[in-house]
Order: C-alpha cells, then sequence, then structure tokens
DNA sequence: TACAATGTTGTACACATGTTCAATAAGATC
DNA sequence: GATCTTATTGAACATGTGTACAACATTGTA
C-alpha cells in the first residue's frame, strides 16, 4: 500500500517524472529490493505477489514478466542476501593480512555487527532456511552459500592448525562447529534479542577459540574421531 | 485424504464401529497429531485447515469447535511438541545420578538421538521458529520452553563449576553457548542431513566440553566480561 | 420416552492467492 | 514517420484459505 510512485493511470506526463519503463536489470532489482522490505513488514506468509507489486509501486502482472514465477523471486532475494552478508564476512577477515587468529575474530566481530543483528532480518533468515527443504531453488542457494561461509571459517583454522602445529586438526569440521555456534546465537537473538548482548555473543564465540586453542583442539584430531 | 474411517454419511452402525462422537480432550490430542503429520508431510505453508481434518478423518468444522482458531491448534501443537523434546532430555540428564561432566553428555547424546534428528521435524521446528515473532502464542511457548531447556544446561554446568572451583563462573551465559552450539547444529542436520554424522555432532559438542574445562572457562568469569 | 446438551457435519461465505493474457504505451530501429 | 520489440497494466480466472452456522446425531438426565 501507499507507493511511492504509483501511476495506475498512465500517461498523466509522458514527457517527465512517470518512472514506468526500465531496463530489465534495474527493474528486477527494485523487486527485490521490494521483496526484502515485504519480507521484513509482514514475514514469509504475509508476503504476497499483490504486496511486493504494492511495495514497488508497479502492476501485479510485472512479476510474472520478470520472473518464471513468485519463487523463482523469492530464490533470487535469498540469493542476495547471502551474498550480501557473505561479502561482509569475507571482507572483514580477509584485508590487512590478518593473522588466522586475527581473522576469526574479524569474522565473529562482524557476525555480531549491528546490521547483522536486525531482528526483521534474522528473521527473514529463519523463514528461508524454514522453506529450504520444500522449495529447491531455496535449497541450493542455501548449499552454496553455506559452504562459502564455512570455507572462510575453514581457512582461518587451517592457519591456526598450521601454526600452532597441530597435527591431523580437522579443520573442516572445526569449521562447521564454529559456525554451528554462530548460527545458533544468531538464531536465539533473533528469536528473543534481550536473551544477551552482542558483546556477550562475542565473548562466547571467542571462549569457543580459546577452548580450542586451550586444547579442544585434540578432540578434532584424526585420531580422536575413530 | 483417505483417512482411516470416514464416516460421512454417518449413522449407519449406530451401536458398534462408529468412532464418531468423542470425549473433548481425546479429539483435541487425535487433531494435535493430526496437525503433526500434517506439518511434516506439508510444511507450515502447505498445512490447511482442510487437511488437517482430512488427515484426523473429520470434517471441516470441528477444528473451530474445539479450538478458538487455526492458529490455536497450531500454537498447542508446538506446545506438546516442546514438552516431549524437553522431557525427553530431562529425562536423559536427570536420572542415575550423574556426575555433571555425564549430565552434559547424557544431554549431549539424547540431543542427536535417531527420534530428534528426522530432517521433517526439525523443518517443522524450523517454520516453529519462523513463526515466533508473529504469533504471539508462539512467542511465548518458545520462551517457556527454551527457558526450562537452558535451565537443564545451566544446572549441570553449575555442578561442574562447583566440582572444578571456578570463581565467579557464569554458569547462565554458558548455558546460553552450549545451547547456542547445540541448536546450531541441529538447525544445519536438518537443512542439509549430509554434512556431518550424528557421531561428528556429538564429537564437536563434547569439544565445546572440554575446550570449557581446558580454559575457556576462565571466559565465563565475572572478571571477563568487565 | 421426552428433553437438554453438545459433539459432528457439510455447505456457504468472503476474501486472498499466484498466474494468465489481451490491451496499451514507450522506446529503438529502419 | 512507420514498424517492431517489449515493458507495463489491470481485469479475469481458478483455486485455496479460515471461519460461521444451521442441521443432524449422539449421549446423558429426568
Amino acid at each position: 500500500m501507499t507507493p511511492t510512485t504509483n501511476p495506475t493511470q498512465s500517461a498523466h506526463n509522458p514527457t517527465t517524472a512517470n518512472p514506468n519503463r526500465m531496463e530489465p536489470n534495474e527493474r528486477k532489482q527494485l523487486l527485490i529490493e521490494a521483496t526484502i522490505r515485504c519480507l521484513k513488514k509482514y514475514g514469509f506468509q504475509g508476503t504476497s505477489v499483490r504486496k511486493i507489486c504494492a511495495e514497488a509501486g508497479v502492476s501485479v502482472g510485472l512479476i510474472n514478466h520478470h520472473y518464471a514465477s513468485k519463487d523463482d523471486l523469492i530464490a533470487q532475494t535469498y540469493q542476495q542476501l547471502s551474498d550480501i552478508v557473505l561479502q561482509g564476512l569475507a571482507k572483514a577477515c580477509q584485508t590487512n593480512q590478518l593473522s588466522p587468529r586475527e581473522q576469526l575474530s574479524a569474522f565473529i566481530q562482524q557476525s555480531f555487527t549491528q546490521d547483522f543483528l536486525d531482528p526483521q532480518l534474522i528473521d527473514v533468515w529463519i523463514t528461508f532456511w524454514g522453506a529450504t527443504r520444500s522449495a529447491s531453488a531455496i535449497q541450493s542457494v542455501h548449499d552454496k552459500s553455506y559452504l562459502a561461509y564455512r570455507h572462510l571459517l575453514f581457512q582461518a583454522l587451517s592457519g591456526l592448525a598450521l601454526e600452532k602445529g597441530w597435527q591431523g586438526f580437522n579443520a573442516n569440521l572445526a569449521a562447521i562447529s564454529l559456525s554451528a555456534l554462530l548460527d545458533g546465537l544468531w538464531l536465539e537473538s533473533g528469536l528473543n534479542p534481550h536473551n544477551f548482548t552482542p558483546e556477550q555473543a562475542i565473548q562466547m564465540c571467542e571462549a569457543w577459540v580459546n577452548g580450542l586453542v586451550a586444547g579442544a583442539h585434540q578432540n578434532y584430531c584424526e585420531a580422536w574421531s575413530q
């Protein structure tokens, strides 16, 4: 409702100020942004084609002109959100020649930035998770982004193991564990933002790394898992 | 569809074999069980009043006779699922006078039992999480059960701290951390069951506890957080 | 046996959903 | 300027949604 510009009866002022016709990519981007806003406002269930179009200030039919279906639009929106999050994390821990330990801290810090802790955004994320198994398009986006996400942690943890001389350290499993901790905290802060502060979240993740260094790394060695 | 007994034209055999009329509590229980089956089969979005009734073998109107609304039924279903999970966990770690360390292991073991790792069930759980913020009834159920859930971990961790003589150990924060790790692993195993095995999940949680004992406990002391 | 209480049914209603499609209009190409 | 391509519109369609309600069936009580 109340779109910023809604030329329902078009061609009033054909020379200026009528943002009707657009390049496909530009319009698609606007539709994705409108979808994100709707997901935040109305949740996954409440986000309908009509609400998205109203939010974008266009007519109902447009979505099916630019996207194969509503699910297609939703999947591409998820894709874009994933990319943004991932780029933020990659940027945080891949710049300035940080040591492995510093990379982990940078990753953790970035995970609990104000931008990332927006409860509405996390809620959107959770509903995407919930749709993962039923929509194969969303499933594949998740798998791909989760792999990249873990790979960042894997690299930092591998570097740490090399530095410390841990023999047979299963950095992949450790990356899964740390990412689970991060996701779990992120999830919980979305469900109830009052259970702990961002600083405490960082504290808990740092404790995990410190525990790893203090001795838990032995549990991630090949010998242990057999 | 295909309900086991569907006496659409009733009163065929009024004396026997017509399970029509039931005690309210019994019928409500059957409706909740049908709801769980539907949530597993069709997901949160695909679960409609009509599908639930078909699954339960009753008519459309019955739900609104026994429940104030569909949301009411959903919330009570969530309540029941929560109770089942919680009782399983409580039973696992509160019996047989286990030591604090053993209690934690029992809790971890129980969290990755076959029953708990049913991807369909986890998917149902995730969609409940997704509905938490929009439906206040579900929110309150979550808050309550999450508190009880954490309390079990809190008790075990407090016992461990007492045993080890950790001064000023913030067992509550540690409980949040471990529950986040458990939830994160649980979540991820639901989204993609092939990333790690249940044994590895247990291994990762045990590593967390071992890391705590090896030194990370210092990060949970009052001095650290200031 | 008659009556009251209530579990159960199935239709009806009002509305929301995603998608389709003929019509329109804007811009590009010749 | 004429023509072609295509972005955009908005009504229409078929289906699905949760809920309401009058009718019916069953049980317990007098």
